[in-house]
RNA sequence: CGGGAUGUAGCGCAGCUUGGUAGCGCGCCUGCUUUGGGAGCAGGAAGUCGUGGGUUCAAAUCCCGCCAUCCCGACCA
């Protein structure tokens, strides 16, 4: 059960976090992924916050179909020109060659506009505010257990509005409101949050914002997306409405969405050598509880946890009873699994009418303290919320030393290549220093900051005045 | 899809150079002893050597094709 060195294999660290915390493995067809019990149990509570803060901002779910006639596709030019390569095609069903070939969803904004043009036939209809949870299916070239799988799962919401201003501001609400809240408070993850370049915008959007966290590699992810769609979608799928003024007027659009891609960038903002480290908040159990006794203690020392189990009401809990390993493998096995809080209960714990509390996110030689049993119902809640705390203090900590402003191209390059990180610098909105820095550095452009300072006087890359800060970073 | 590497028991690996019928550690099963940071002893189960073909008396080992995984590129949530 060794894991490789966070520091000298990042990749094979991540993939054996993956596969000896039991969260997810490859599957038989290529790039597809089973996500296991203690994997899911984290994607359900992921969900749960991010439903309720879209629920709570006016959205209502429903379920759209996952095969959509591939006619539908063809409606967005930018849009099919952006997905026709990584769409699977179902072409037979029912032992026969189908008369139109259909699609399996990389996205949903066409069967949805097809079905909106039904739906939207006045102002009065306006806004309407849709999510779905989904599946979708993306062919792609490389995957990687969370971070890009074939299928993977997400949600995605799709609004329409009565005008640019109002779709502009939900699509920028989705983005504060709903991502940038639910990663930084449940994850722990503070992350920058800003506009797209042309060049990573979502084929058929006027404008992509997206949130980007930084991983303990030094690379970022790009962990939510949120897209005003203008009026593309709108007009391709026929779309139209009776205004307030009495003239026929195209919706606006936006669409947003996160994914299972959020469970990889947890492990990768959080994990260390010794393994996943989980936030309270999202963490399938808060505590584990593990018993030690001799043979002669065990009645004893049993009692005692499951009156400890009874004072913590309303925590997520789980009491390692097994037999067969004893306390320390079991220390080491809920480390690795990232759980917060460990509670030892012994006989010296009993007879001193206390337990030995360990925290996940300090080091081990730090991490103990004692509770007295009395108090209990008091302090576990209030010790969850400072690893919250904390975990989200380390990771702003590490984004803060690992975020640079390098005064000229060369600086920039050499930290790009070298320390990674971000990387902010101004930028003159031309696509060929974007795509010089990316020839040479690999990096690309994360984001152009929401509310960007005064950019310096000139472009980093090539010296002309430039437009605004950029933020560049080598990608997942 | 291009370049590189790797596929041998559930996991990690040795064996391949020099062909002779498969081994180690961990895990798993049984029993006893253990239990405050990855337990000990004894016994046991488990492998179409990724896959298809070829060479050979004989292939994990040599040759060819294919597949999968990882890394680097192109694509991407």
């Amino acid at each position: 059960m060794a894991l490789p060195k966070q520091s000298e294999d990042f990749p094979a660290w991540y993939q054996q976090v993956v596969r000896t915390a039991e969260l997810a493995e490859n599957s038989l067809a290529r790039g597809t992924m089973v996500i296991r019990p203690y994997g899911y149990a984290l994607w359900e509570a992921i969900q749960a916050g991010v439903d309720r803060r879209i629920k709570q901002t006016g959205h209502s779910n429903v379920y759209f179909p996952m095969l959509i006639p591939q006619s539908l596709l063809d409606k967005e030019a930018d849009h099919v020109e952006g997905f026709a390569p990584e769409v699977a095609v179902v072409t037979h069903g029912g032992g026969q060659k189908l008369e139109e070939p259909l699609i399996v969803r990389p996205t949903s904004e066409t069967i949805i506009w097809a079905t909106y043009a039904k739906w939207i036939q006045s102002y009065r209809d306006l806004p309407l505010l849709l999510n779905q949870w989904a599946n979708v299916v993306r062919w792609e070239m490389r995957t990687r257990l969370f971070l890009r799988t074939t299928e993977f799962l997400w949600q995605e919401g799709h609004t329409a509005h009565e005008t640019s201003e109002e779709a502009l501001k939900e699509a920028r609400m989705i983005l504060m409101d709903v991502y940038k809240a639910a990663v930084e408070e449940d994850f722990a993850i503070p992350v920058l949050t800003g506009r797209k370049s042309a060049a990573e915008r979502f084929p058929g959007a006027i404008a992509t914002f997206a949130i980007e966290a930084l991983m303990r590699d030094g690379k970022a992810l790009q962990s939510g997306t949120s897209h005003y769609l203008g009026q593309n979608f709108a007009k391709a799928y026929g779309v139209e409405f009776l205004g307030r003024d009495g003239g026929t007027h195209n919706p606006y659009a936006t669409s947003w969405g996160v994914s299972t891609r959020l469970v990889g960038g947890l492990i990768m903002a959080h994990g260390d050598d010794r393994g996943l480290q989980l936030p309270p908040r999202l963490a399938p159990f808060q505590v584990v509880i593990v018993p030690i006794y001799r043979d002669a203690e065990r009645t004893r020392v049993m009692e005692g946890v499951d009156k400890i189990a009874e004072s913590l009401s309303g925590i997520r809990m789980k009491i390692d009873d097994r037999e067969e390993h004893r306390p320390g493998y079991k220390f080491n096995e809920w480390e690795l699994k990232g759980v917060p809080l460990r509670l030892e209960v012994g006989p010296r714990d009993l007879d001193g009418e206390v337990v030995t509390a360990s925290r996940r996110d300090l080091p081990a030689k730090e991490s103990k303290s004692t509770i007295a049993l009395s108090e209990l119902a008091t302090e576990v809640p209030k010790l969850l919320e400072g690893i919250q705390a904390s975990m989200f203090r380390s990771a702003q900590e590490f984004r803060d030393e690992h975020t640079f402003r390098p005064s000229s191209y060369g600086e920039l390059s050499e930290i790009l290549r070298d320390a990674r990180g971000f990387v902010e610098a101004p930028w003159c909105s031309n696509p060929d220093c974007e795509a010089k820095v990316k020839d040479e550095t690999k990096a690309t452009i994360r984001v152009l900051p929401m509310d960007p300072e005064e950019p310096g006087a000139n472009c980093i890359v090539c010296g002309n005045k430039a437009d605004e800060n950029a933020v560049w970073a080598q990608a997942y």
